[in-house]
DNA sequence: CGTGCGGTTGATGTAAATCAACCCATGTGG
DNA sequence: CCACATGGGTTGATTTACATCAACCGCACG
């Protein structure tokens, strides 16, 4: 486990004013336009809020329970996650983060970080000063709103996930799973699961649905037996989606995928 | 179970005018500041709040997965709770309310809902016409950012809750449930769970929990032995607090419990 | 005065955990 | 370039926590 301490000290004037707007931005953007109307004024704003871009990889810790963050951190590429620790050292993955999706709003109203937040894979982050954001909420309210509702859905997915936990058994929780990623991920026309591969560990698999590995190895196992996903060595990948949603009774309903066209 | 179909219709302008300020509301500007700061200004707008009152019976539906709500109901009284099915017909509770809290918050922002709310006891509720909430929003920051606020805790509970099923026991996951009902009903000093009594059936603990009924009869016996609870017929009801945090290694950080005192 | 819901109890079944090897790919340092 | 360490994955044997099934109880209530 890398226990590297909270990466950045924070970007200075200077290197912000040296920032130049590389549409680096762009997926954020692309990302709130899935479950939020954004006029071409705001991503304006958007595209050029001031940040600095952060390379890390695999396993770093981005924020840490306790901590208190100054900045708002934002996935533009890779994947990361949350957990918590259970007092036997047991471990929950309480969310999966994909590239586009602002990574502690949190913190713009909760004084402490109630979980940890790590990379998945290496990672590209942009680093937005809270005090900026807030300051452009401000004055874009459509802003605001995208990021509340962003906020949202993430709440949405979370008792989806509770229910995935509580009520299904492994494989369908598994297959739950892997459609919800995929399903996420074609929103915004990203490369897709169906081109990259599975980018978590069977361990993680196992954090992430209340498993132990062993279990997962199993079930994986299983899973491939039936269709729904492929493997060679260490790589997994998605295999017929239509399968998983059927073992997984999946409705994408929870993502609120829509909600822009009101 | 009840079939019944949401049971307002729409406060008209009329029964909107008709209402007192009773300070029914102020349960609410309880429930709030225990998390975030509220100015006399602020708190005044909330008490009057143009709302109407509402009883429901215990078991009510108060909204439906796929609903479209344009008033957000708040819990005045009594115990509410939010729930998802699963394919196969099993239920898992995702979010308890208790009194003082708002239910629907994600109906300002999202067009479905992605779960049923239900009346877990009776109930009083104030209803606020979203459209209303919205404009005390856009005119009082600070309100808004109490609801946001209010949305994040809720969401962070949510994440505690997927640890607790995720990866504790039986008996640590009761436990645990007890002690976060009796720590949030303390927050505002309302009669608390060491007065009144479990609002919950077994039934409904074991949807919560992950469970099955028979399964909580016998891990409430073992928690009965501990001293954690006592129980005279069907009341259940706390014993011994500490005894409940130990074999559940409560802490309850993640309810954010002194985020106004920034 | 039945009727039914919530609770209780025992017997039995099973999904998933646990324990314990072992494999293989990758990387690292001598 | 080999020696070895390491982290993920795989597999089988065994255990266990919890589910399932099936009674039965007793209060509340219509």
């Amino acid at each position: 486990m890398n226990r590297s301490k909270g990466p950045w000290g924070l970007p200075n004037a200077a290197a912000q004013a040296a920032m130049k707007d590389g549409g680096e931005l762009d997926i954020l953007i692309r990302r709130l336009a899935c479950h939020s109307p954004l006029s071409s004024d705001d991503r304006r704003v958007l595209r050029s809020l001031s940040h600095s871009i952060r390379r890390l990889e695999q396993n770093d810790y981005i924020l840490r329970e306790g901590d208190r963050a100054e900045i708002c951190p934002i996935l533009l590429s890779g994947f990361a996650y949350r957990h918590k620790l259970a007092a036997d050292g047991g471990r929950q993955i309480v969310a999966i983060k994909i590239a586009g999706e602002p990574l502690d709003l949190q913190s713009l109203h909760l004084r402490v970080a109630d979980h940890n937040l790590q990379a998945l894979t290496a990672v590209t982050l942009a680093l937005v000063p809270l005090v900026e954001l807030e300051s452009v909420i401000a004055l874009n309210p459509a802003i605001g709103r995208a990021l509340t509702i962003d906020i949202l859905i993430e709440a949405s997915i979370g008792r989806e996930w509770l229910l995935n936990i509580g009520r299904r058994n492994a494989l369908a929780r598994l297959a739950h799973l892997l459609c919800e990623l995929v399903h996420r991920l074609r929103l915004t026309g990203e490369p897709s699961l169906d081109d990259i591969d599975m980018p978590l560990t069977q361990e993680q698999l196992a954090d992430l649905l209340g498993l132990t590995a062993v279990h997962i190895n199993r079930t994986l196992k299983t899973l491939e037996d039936a269709g729904g996903v492929r493997r060679s060595g260490r790589r997994l990948m998605i295999g017929d989606v239509e399968t998983l949603c059927r073992i997984a009774s999946y409705s994408d309903i929870y993502l609120h995928r829509d909600n822009a066209t009101a």
